[in-house]
DNA sequence: TATGAATGAGATTTCATTCAT
DNA sequence: GATGAATGAAATCTCATTCAT
């Protein structure tokens, strides 16, 4: 059980010290000698802990955004209305992003690079937060509160692809400039585009004539 | 001249095997000696054209991007609005990453997670097409096309991100599924999203009332 | 320790590899992959212990100059004279230089005409010993063995000259020829050149004087 | 005509160029495509002059050399005595070295480690020259001017390795500091070394002695 | 379990040299 | 004779990975 936990520990310092280097450097300039060397351990027993370079990488997304997809579908069912759950979930990349920049340049500029990743198990994770958005829109569209017809893999995309895009620019400028709030304006515009138009309603006019009096009888 | 015509020749067939190995396995794994096989020339030949591997990787997008940007430079006077000018654009991209998955999958998977290239030469043709997207937003958003307000910025995300987005997930999946015309509907929303609000028009209605009937006394 | 052992076995058994090679081919006609089964260790073993090519040709001397070094100043105070000294200094040379073909071959003619070895560790040792040999030098000027006015530099160009060139002779014509010892008669020239004067001394002479006779009288 | 003149010229310049070159960075940091630049001729041109570089390293000191020998042996017959040839021959190379500094780069860091070039016919300039110095010495030895049972072998040895001694570190330090004469301070020391003993002569004193008095016969 | 030590397998890059024009 | 263009042949160095202890 000490051991348990020793090895838990080692499995952990091995990850952190692989996210940080593999989201400074990129994973082909990493050297599994310098994530040893943060990590505090062997080269050898990097290899005890995963099988190889590629598989700490990818290890790496299935820690971490299981968490983030948990808790998302957790509160899922309490928030009210298509919109709201929309919101929730960009807010959940955005700060997951924003928050753990080593992970995001991880993510996208090294892992979604990799057709292997779309067959290992960390995938999953990734794919079920995509998943939960994709459900959100389809509900959206199917309760009213969105366009009938609208493809939703397509909305998807402009969110999710709006999202990379911009924390890519962060990156690969260095995240020198401050990351302003732009999910709220993204998705105003979004929503404004998407929104079904409210039905044409039958107004009720009441009108009150006045009475027709002699001046009306010489108009007329 | 011959000269010339050879040199030329060999220039190009180097730059188009780079282009598919490159495209192909991402420009770690692919090698020097697989592009010189493939360009049918030795690998110092190679280093004769382009100083490094690195150089060879950016002279790549120099050669393919400034042509596109320089036809949609050329044409945009003749378009109308914004929202044309943006289109048009729009399906530059899309069809420069459709028509040349090679380039798409290099520029996508490759190019722009090198901070390198951002001081390169080649960069320049990028940044020139993004700017030239970036204006026709803000000419949108001067001349009263779309709301006063909107972040030009955030806009041009919108629409990169989603390209961008959309075709990484064609490439990782092995570009095996049809690629749908998306364009249109994207910017449909996005229009909808960022078009200005009609002004509040008076209507015009015409009501013609019965004549009063001493029914109508009763009734009262 | 163990481990140690067979380290430093290692480690020793590269430098006197590359001693050999490097001493019969030269630094640049040397290989590493020559020296790697010379020694019986892979090419990247060497890059374990030494960083680069030129790190390994420059350890040498550093491992073979001190201990030569330590040896002669360790029994200098026990000399007596400056010529005496500067005599056991040359042997030194003389004895390390033909009992080490290699080594000398490698000084010789690979070290000396490395601009980047001044500046390297193992030039250190180089040094003290050339200091050594000076300070000798000055110290036989000082006590008046030698002449006043002597340039104590160019009297060790003299010796060290002299030595590297004969070594040097001796190498280029394939050792083939017996070294003759060149130390003694050489010294023996240059002390007779550069020792004080003996002071002008007062000699006694005796003179027996015939006795006057007439006949000189008649002279005068 | 008109083509031997040019293609003296084109030899001249690439000899030039590849003194400047080897000289400056040594023979194997120096590159055929440097020299051919230098020279302003194609490299292939090189390779019409002279078959390979190494060729080319040993055609310089043929060029050279030859000039500063032919001279020394001209003038020698006009000089007295072995202790002026010797002067006039080491300040032949002296002033050789000095006025040349790529030259006796090249040679001093070069050449001279080259056992090939023991076998190339550049060599036979240098051979000579330092046979002439050689035969001087021995008629010293022969005349009488030097002592008996010299080795002359080993004074030219000393002769010329203190000239090599002292451009060596010339060249390695940069050729930073001023080259005072060293030649004649060493050549007195060598030949106060070597000189022969002049001869016990008998010398002739007379003595004038005072007239014998009568005082002296009183002490007698 | 942990690791120090060793290495196999390549990749990039460099240049002297050749040859068709 | 001159050369632009092409390349064969290596050499250094890097690292992920393994294995005996």
């Amino acid at each position: 059980m000490g051991n348990d936990y020793k090895a838990r520990d080692k499995f952990s310092s091995i990850i952190e010290a692989a996210l940080k280097v593999f989201g400074e450097k990129g994973y082909y300039n990493a050297t599994i000698s310098e994530i040893a060397r943060k990590a505090g351990v062997s080269e050898a027993t990097i290899y005890e802990y995963f099988g190889s370079k590629e598989d700490l990488l990818f290890a790496i997304p299935k820690e971490i955004t299981t968490q983030a997809v948990d808790f998302l579908e957790a509160i899922g069912p309490y928030i009210r209305g298509a919109e709201n759950k929309i919101r929730t979930i960009t807010y959940g990349y955005f700060n997951l992003y924003r928050d753990n920049p080593d992970y995001s340049s991880l993510v996208l500029l090294d892992l979604k690079h990799n057709r292997k990743f779309m067959e290992a198990e960390g995938y999953q994770a990734v794919k079920r937060s995509a998943g939960y958005l994709l459900s959100c829109i389809k509900e959206g569209i199917a309760s009213g509160e969105f366009k009938q017809g609208l493809d939703p893999y397509l909305v998807r995309s402009m969110i999710l692809g709006t999202i990379e895009h911009v924390f890519f620019r962060w990156h690969l400028r260095g995240r020198r400039d401050e990351l302003g709030d732009f999910v709220d304006p993204m998705l105003d515009m979004l929503f404004e585009g998407i929104r079904s138009e409210p039905e044409p309603r039958a107004y009720q006019i009441s009108i009150t004539l006045p009475p027709p009096s002699s001046a009306r009888n010489k108009d007329g």
